[in-house]
DNA sequence: TTATAAATTTAGATAAGTCTAAATTTTTTA
DNA sequence: TAAAAAATTTAGACTTATCTAAATTTATAA
């Protein structure tokens, strides 16, 4: 159907398209380590296939079909992550690469089954919505950490940065989803933050306070 | 490390292997839909890999190397097999395409962790014995049907012929594996067979007696 | 609002894997 | 064992996805 190079480059459409109403080559050659010029020549090729809407040099859109196609592919993707995790005892920040190779294995029946296997997940282990079999999910409405004020409280529901280097730093301060914290201080200085977390204090940087998300 | 196609042309020469001391070009070709032009091509790559034994118009035979590549693909096949069928309740005859795309996941923890999710299972759900994590593997003494006498009893452990269309007639006949036969009689004119299995009987032509497998 | 910088596209090249057609080697057979 | 047939390899071309370098377009700034 769509070669690998195609579905990722779907994806990351997808993806850049959260933040932005359309998406540039330069962005799409950033996150896919690739150069712009060959970002051109698949965006030509995607075009021709009507996945993306595109006129030269001002950047692109997915087309219905093209949505349709990225966002089955970030079911599977985070199915398996899901299934990395809970099944096979992998730790969140562990599961990213290998989802990666496993969203582009084809059978929907396949998805489809796995998906009721684990019983239908809402959400994968990093807490970001799994469309179901329709493509339908939840866009539930989470705000950084960075964003509340002091006396106020919220639950670990996402982050941001998903690098195994931010995922680990709070998997070690247990700062994990569905954990509860209430902010307790603002340092001035660099606008760090005090948190209180299961009668722990914790002290985050705000670029940790940026990066974690939570739901009031 | 090794591209898609490599892969595949390894585990073929593996496959082919089993029958005879060395593999031909024109049975690659045939058995991977390819011409033999691009055999040879790719013969000289693997060749330089060391990956093959090739020397030209002499066909090819497997270094240690690239047999330890072709089992360690065959290991993670024949697992995604029975996962799919013991965990996602497919049927033994829907698992081998989508196995096809799943053996080519890199990560070996993954497959070690999904072996041991699984219990080690020893056999797939064809019969075929399942590498363990160095590769090793029981390779039980099975025969086809047909090469057994009247009165003789077998188990029913394996099959020759992989195909969709076999393994739906065997599952419609209920010969499937684990299944104890006798055999009652063997006809002459075209030395079909009469087989009793759980009390019925259920003749089998000469093609199905030369592809079904039992041990005594 | 024109010059400069930044972003993007075009042109031409490369590598992997495949193909067809022609050439070569091996095997078979008369 | 020489001619014919079969198997295999070589030569040259094509596609996909990538690249560098040059050209073009858009954005920015004096």
């Amino acid at each position: 159907m769509n070669t690998l190079a195609e579905e990722n480059y779907l994806k990351s459409i997808y993806h850049l398209s959260v933040n932005a109403a359309s998406v540039t080559t330069n962005q799409l050659a950033a996150l896919l380590n690739t150069k712009a010029s060959s970002v051109t020549d698949m965006l030509k090729k995607l075009a021709d296939k009507e996945l993306i809407n595109y006129t030269p040099y001002q950047g692109v859109t997915l087309t219905a079909s093209g949505e349709k196609v990225a966002v089955n592919i970030i079911r599977k993707h985070r199915l398996w992550e899901y299934f990395l995790v809970e099944k096979l005892n992998f730790k969140w920040d562990q599961v990213h690469e290998m989802a990666e190779e496993m969203e582009h294995i084809s059978s929907t029946e396949l998805i489809d089954r796995l998906d009721k296997f684990m019983g239908y997940p809402k959400y994968d282990p990093h807490g970001d919505p799994i469309p179901d079999c329709n493509g339908l999910f939840n866009i539930h409405n989470l705000k950084p950490v960075a964003a509340i004020g002091v006396n106020e409280t919220g639950v670990i529901c996402g982050v941001r940065d998903h690098s195994k280097e931010f995922l680990q730093y709070l998997e070690k301060q247990e700062l994990t989803i569905g954990k509860n914290i209430l902010i307790l201080e603002v340092i001035e200085f660099d606008r760090s933050m005090i948190l209180e977390m299961e009668n722990k204090k914790i002290q985050i940087s705000r670029e940790v306070a940026n990066n974690l998300l939570i739901s009031l």
